[in-house]
DNA sequence: TCCTCGGCTGTACGCATGTACAGTATCCTG
DNA sequence: CAGGATACTGTACATGCGTACAGCCGAGGA
């Protein structure tokens, strides 16, 4: 009986402001200008959450636990596209924190990115297991990577065309004709079937034996 | 008759300090840092180069142009991988360096890209010509798009694993198995040939339809 | 009614950082 | 050998930041 009640107080909203903060303008972000998007004081920041690097723990784990109800970064599941989430630009904001957590290269980055393979994972499995994938595709490793690719192919999106609303992230970056590509891509390979080509793998793993 | 013969003098070794500090601590590092891994003194930094934007301005021109003759992040060029750098350290420098600006979500963040894609461009009319890849991949979109899923994959192992020394990065990052991986995965696609999957890009480009 | 406690504020301090400035040494040139 | 430019340094200043602190105000119980 706390979360509940207390959540539109003015330390919710506080967390609701350091949030959308974060994502528009990164972590480097002054309390001054959450504490003025907020309406209140800065004293109250530090008064509610103490530091500066707490409130962002507070603002992780706040994204972490949201993150398992929002399935954003679709790109792997397609049919999720289509429904309507409850708050589209939440959504974007809980998005752009995620990818603004893994520029900055912290210990956060990685709890994100391994909830982000976790779920990957779980996508695949449940693909696999509807005939959609192949059985090669299914190792940890090969799950990891093709996680690496797809979100940070989102990270690039969002690093050379950074938007100024945050809200505006998810409807700009999965266009249509982007998704689409993304699935073919991943349908059809980049490569043929070559000698050539499977003379560049054999080469690699025959490396230390030279 | 400059850059030639002064290129040893303390201006270009500061500005050797500045890369590596760029990319090893981020653009945040202060100008003290610098000075002091360079063994000079911090005025001799502004007295040089004038501002700390300016520094970095040069810093970005100059890795800029060092990246056309190293043939790095050869994901996508599996023939160069093999062949000897001229100096391995310092490749990996700018490899960092340039996963710091795409960190930084700033300008330089979109100069790197476009050289990066304009480079895949022509390993992949290369590769297309040698009959190794489809060609329902040579559109300008599908080639940016690989492109930012394979500097994504490694701009997430370098946000989630950042080296303690830049130099370490490369050999760090581009492991055999990691390569032979993410290519057999480009070989094969990530799905198999389904009515089902087929059915989901067809609801996706019937969207606005309904 | 009084009193206490928690939400909330304004002010101020300490610290880090980029930059300007005055000054010194060293080298090149006439 | 002058003398001026150039490399280089130490110091100091302005700014922006996180944070500590003392105090105000309003509600709620004794």
């Amino acid at each position: 009986m706390r979360t509940a009640e207390e959540d539109m107080t003015a330390r919710a909203r506080l967390r609701e402001a350091a949030l959308f903060c974060f994502a528009r303008d990164g972590f480097t972000v002054p309390l001054r200008t959450i504490a003025q998007h907020a309406g209140v004081s800065v004293a109250l920041i530090t008064h509610h959450y103490g530091t500066k690097d707490n409130l962002r723990a507070v603002c992780d784990d706040y994204a972490l636990s949201q993150y398992r109800d929002y399935k954003l970064l679709a790109v792997a599941q397609p049919a999720a596209v289509g429904q309507s989430l409850a708050d589209p630009a939440e959504a974007s904001i809980m998005t752009v924190y995620m990818l603004r957590s893994l520029l900055d290269a912290g210990p956060a980055a990685k709890r994100f990115f391994d909830q982000f393979v976790e779920q990957v994972q779980l996508i695949m499995e449940a693909s696999f297991a509807a005939g959609l994938v192949r059985a090669s595709v299914m190792t940890p490793e090969r799950i990891r990577l093709m996680a690496a690719d797809t979100m940070g192919g989102l990270l690039i999106q969002f690093a050379t065309n950074p938007p100024a609303d945050p809200r505006d992230f998810i409807s700009q970056a999965f266009s249509k004709d982007r998704l689409i590509a993304q699935l073919e891509l991943y349908r059809d390979g980049y490569f043929t079937d070559s000698p050539l080509f499977d003379q560049y793998i054999q080469t690699i793993k025959e490396w230390d034996h030279a």
